[in-house]
DNA sequence: GTCTATACGACGATAGAC
DNA sequence: GTCTATCGTCGTATAGAC
């Protein structure tokens, strides 16, 4: 039974969007039914017709929530810190606290695969939010922090250790809390890149 | 329309196991129909429960066929190479060259959800092939070529970039060819976790 | 072992009252 | 805007002949 929204009142908009994203985690998306929402949600079909156009409709509205909330968080971490590494650091902290405060939301938008039901949608790593990280990387070079070199390489090389660790703990398999890890993979990834 | 087995005489099972990973990789497994295994592997519905439990028993045995093949080329490498250095560096050019030449292997191994469907397998980066790379890390750092650290960090650290490289190029936002970010990437991730 | 025809259930989506 | 009842479709799996 979902109870991620006890607190606060939620319309029946959110209610479903919050359904939406704590089935889909758990079940997948083609394993979790309209009557699954419908259940889980307490909105009934009627309404969730209204709000949605459709099934795949619910999905796109969850994952563009998602993805504006990322890029939002993205956004303050560039106007907090002014050099690329700590800019960069800042992002891995952030992607640790998101996977450990809220799985689900980190999961549903790295883990899934968004394809197999949203055709219409660009992968994510095109999406803002990557392109965001991937600006940073290049910026750093700029500024002489990063070694110079194929931009869509060192991003992979800066953040693929960190999102290595993510999947790990959204997969059960760390044995000690993901935060424990945060320091060790830092400096190995900015080690990965840093210029000299 | 799948043309990948023309030139060798398949067993029925061998034909439906290769048009599933076709399949699967194309549409994903949700979006793919028995119907559509049979029309494309041109085995009927009676031999594919003949030869398979269901739907999930074929996903099953084509996922097991390429983990054993997968840890087949591990062994080799295991034995061909002295070094946890060799070692590491021959598995991301195997993975690379995996991608390139059979991305729909690559993309069921790494990519696909499986546990949305094989809800008994166990993730992918807890099988074998995954625990076989960090043990080699692990005998790296035994042998005091990678710095002290974690090993789960630092296998994360060392595979990761390369991992997200292939996604990348799985998901066709890359520009060049993979193969022609291989050094750049090797250096990278061996400096994020090299001893001194 | 291989085939065709079909049973059966579940799902997404709609209709139409309130 | 919200609800319940229901329709039509499609997909998995089986039955049973050959």
């Amino acid at each position: 039974m979902f109870t991620g929204y006890q607190d606060s009142v939620m319309s029946p908009r959110e209610k479903v969007i919050a359904t939406a994203l704590w089935l889909f985690t758990r079940k997948g998306y083609f394993n979790t039914s309209m009557r699954d929402i419908t259940r889980e949600s307490a909105v009934s079909t009627g309404s969730i017709y209204h709000y949605f156009k459709d099934k795949e409709g619910v999905a796109t509205a969850l994952f563009e929530a998602l993805l504006e909330r990322m890029q939002t968080e993205l956004d303050t971490i560039m106007q907090l810190h002014e050099s690329a590494h700590d800019q960069c650091r800042a992002v891995i902290s952030l992607l640790f606290d998101i996977t450990q405060s809220e799985p689900d939301v980190m999961a549903f938008m790295l883990y899934v695969k968004h394809r197999e039901f949203l055709p219409n949608e660009r992968p994510v790593c095109s999406s803002k939010p990557f392109e965001t990280m991937r600006a940073m990387v290049a910026r750093g070079m700029a500024r002489g922090e990063i070694e110079q070199r194929d931009v869509q390489a060192a991003s992979a090389c800066l953040f693929g250790g960190a999102i290595r660790m993510i999947t790990s703990e959204l997969d059960g398999i760390l044995e000690k809390p993901l935060h424990d890890y945060y320091e060790e993979v830092w400096s190995c990834s900015w080690r990965a890149v840093a210029a000299i």
